[in-house]
DNA sequence: AATATTTGACCTCG
DNA sequence: CGAGGTCAAATATT
């Protein structure tokens, strides 16, 4: 990798350490109350941070040409692909080769906890729960809202670790891809097949915020936690308050570069919902 | 109607 | 084999 992009990411590394001593500073000054109102800022610095970090390493050296439109082709972008080798012969009973999906290995992963459920701007799906040993709470997994539209691999899991003041971890996997677009953009889409996309790259242009999303309300959807648990275990967390897994790229999803409609004055359109992270840079102009 | 959640079965890895 | 992750049918929500 270049050695710019090896001074970025240490650069980017310091920030987020930066950040963090900011955060601790703010809870042990203010407490979880004070922290409340920056809480949500605080939260998302650190995922842009991790964010950005993720991408920078992820698509370290070579380039990829995967990920482009998920157009529906002949294969479903759904993690499991449908063996190339011929044969699908999926007969027999309808629980025949259910999941082949492989168990969670070192992929990128952050975690981050806070007193309330934290709003990431993004539209997530919850696709299980499950009840860990010696922990109290279940644990929720959500993917992407998006994952069969854009083929988005962004997965988190959700779990309250604690409950006298409550503080509920979650640990992401996988970046975003999806662009989570107004149903305006479909007026653009289809426009004959003059298909203009354009790619993004990384370009520091020193945005101010306009994500309109700086104050959630403190609850949206998420979990809404539940009663059985009253198996009560030591809980032995082994959850750091942070962690940044080391680099292993197992999946390939860049999202160094994406797919951008035509249309280089819609702006008006997508600026009003996206609040990801990775994508707020660049669909900056 | 489409879309989201619940929940037990199913699958894998340690 | 069991803990944890995922799927998918049934169910709930919009």
């Amino acid at each position: 990798m270049s050695s710019g992009r090896r001074k970025a990411i240490e650069e980017l590394a310091r920030g987020r350490d930066l950040t963090n001593q900011l955060r601790d500073l703010l809870t042990k000054s203010f407490g979880d109350d004070g922290l409340l109102g920056s809480e949500d800022l605080v939260t998302k610095i650190l995922n842009s941070f991790a964010n950005t970090l993720s991408i920078l390493r992820s698509s370290s050296g070579d380039y990829d040409e995967v990920s482009q439109n998920p157009r529906n082709s002949n294969m479903s972008w759904d993690g499991r692909k449908s063996e190339e080798s011929g044969e699908s012969i999926k007969s027999s009973t309808q629980k025949d080769r259910r999941g082949c999906y492989k168990r969670r290995k070192s992929e990128h992963s952050w975690t981050r906890d806070s007193p309330t459920l934290i709003d990431d701007g993004h539209a997530w799906r919850k696709y299980g729960q499950k009840v860990i040993l010696n922990a109290k709470h279940p644990r929720n997994y959500y993917r992407c809202t998006h994952k069969h539209d854009q083929g988005c691999q962004a997965t988190k899991q959700v779990q309250q670790i604690e409950d006298d003041p409550p503080k509920y971890g979650t640990t992401y996997y996988g970046h975003h891809t999806c662009k989570n677009l107004l149903k305006a953009s479909q007026l653009i889409l289809d426009s004959t097949s003059k298909d203009s996309s354009i790619l993004l790259s990384f370009a520091n242009t020193n945005k101010q915020d306009n994500s309109m999303f700086s104050a959630f309300p403190p609850v949206k959807q998420e979990s809404k936690e539940d009663m059985p648990s009253d198996i009560t275990y030591n809980l032995s967390t082994s959850s750091p308050d942070y962690l940044l897994s080391p680099d292993h790229l197992t999946t390939f999803e860049s999202s160094a570069q994406m797919t951008v409609l035509s249309a280089a004055d819609h702006a008006d359109v997508i600026s009003g919902v996206v609040d990801s992270v990775d994508l707020d840079d660049l669909l900056e102009f």
